[in-house]
DNA sequence: CGTTCCCTTGAGTAGTTTCAATACTTGTGG
DNA sequence: CCACAAGTATTGAAACTACTCAAGGGAACG
């Protein structure tokens, strides 16, 4: 992080560690400029067309979905992810993305990506794997939507959130800060915010997590991971199923 | 179809134009073997490492999760569908794939796909594009099922389904030919197969859709896109927006 | 011509939504 | 420093959506 203070997190606790130096500095050097967005900067549109990408240093984004005007959140971002890159290989995004809290972003303009695609390989064939964590991810939340129910929902989004930060270098124990609401955690789970309420009221109650605020308070995290059927292996991460190295030959 | 027999519908209707004839050459002529497969044959796993990725010729295909020992569909192939490039970057998959009913199926080895890496810059752009393509139809099915009660995912699942074969050529008027059951329509809406069977009878009796024995009629395909909420952006077809001629330079 | 898979229906229960109302927090301006 | 506003969190009751358990009907395949 001292020597790549801007995209130092990306792909950490992941595939970091099969990119060389010289690659994590190319990936630095990408980022043109960077800047501060206030909480709710709706920073990309359905629609637009962008010929820059950007990558979450530090806060937290949403890619949200907005169907005859209700709004769903799709995913949550957290520091280190490259959070439109697929704009890069799309064009043209088909959802809007935007900040939940402070957030600290850099640009990457797409010519020089394009460079990269050109020149570094095996560089862009680890670009193309970051964008496809999203893709696993997504999956997971369909599955998480197909078979939870509320309580066991957001317990897994608390778990998965964890992990990520763990994997980032910014996890806590015992504890989770986020600037999410009840609301927003609602519209993960696409349930109401009434509801959502009373599932972390039976969260509380049976001593799973405590959610206030803001913070997730969590004694035992085994519990909190087997209540909400949480298991990593689809986040990729260093420590799942073994390393597969052949992506750095 | 003639010139490209196994791969001419990959991205037709959508980025296909942006691809020259030599790349559209270089992609028929990676698949080194073709196969038939059976009926809900199981041919990747969960975790499984791969060296070759499968395109989708002619049928179905399903990725599934499963969770707790109850399974969930979480995407459905269409022919032209290069159903498993994701692990070309991801390496090992997080999901299974199955087919539905009889497919014919091409492999593509991943030696070969790193060469296209190295030496087609803009080819592996547009490959890029395509396994994204596969993360906004996650996005869509996110928002569905935050969103959508029964009736209204099946319609929605309908309308894509059909719009998908539309643009890769094989759609028919007034009616949609699968190979789904409504055990299968069940677990990607994420209800139990009985709830799906009245959702299914609501359709029916309101005179949207009628599905019978994987064979779905419709008379007036905009009441069923209206009332499933469906608008097809997400696709990135031709058609949508206006076509994108910055991926072709 | 029976077995198997797929589809259908009914009744009772559980989970979720809606509508309505009340409090707590945080930030702002007077 | 207080008052107020806006956002956030909480609770209750009735209505709706979906699930479970249970049983029966229909089509396809050998």
């Amino acid at each position: 992080m001292e020597q790549f203070p801007l995209t130092g997190r990306f792909l950490m606790g992941r595939l970091r560690h099969a990119m060389t130096p010289e690659e994590q500095q190319i990936v630095e050097d990408l980022v043109t400029t960077t800047e501060v967005l206030a909480d709710g900067t709706h920073f990309a549109r359905r629609g637009e067309v962008l010929d820059r990408s950007t990558i979450l240093i530090k806060g937290y984004m949403l890619r949200t979905i907005t169907l005859d005007g209700r709004r769903s959140i799709v995913s949550v971002q957290v520091p280190g992810d490259f959070v439109d890159l697929h704009a890069f290989a799309l064009k043209r995004l088909d959802h809007d993305i935007v900040s939940v809290g402070e957030a600290l972003v850099g640009y990457v303009l797409h010519d020089d990506l394009k460079k990269v695609m050109a020149e570094q390989p095996h560089l862009a064939r680890i670009l193309w794997f970051s964008t496809l964590l999203d893709a696993a991810i997504h999956r997971e939340w369909i599955c998480r939507l197909e078979q939870l129910q509320a309580a066991q929902r957001v317990a897994h989004i608390f778990a998965e959130l964890w992990y990520r930060l763990d994997m980032v270098g910014i996890g806590m124990p015992n504890l989770v800060r986020t600037p999410l609401t009840q609301v927003q955690l609602a519209e993960m789970c696409g349930v109401t915010s009434i509801h959502m309420n009373r599932a972390l009221g039976q969260l509380r109650r049976e001593g799973i997590a405590d959610f206030r605020r803001g913070t997730l308070y969590v004694e035992n995290r085994a519990q909190l991971e087997k209540f909400g059927t949480f298991s990593p292996s689809y986040l990729y991460g260093d420590a799942e199923l073994g390393i597969v190295d052949e992506l750095s030959s």
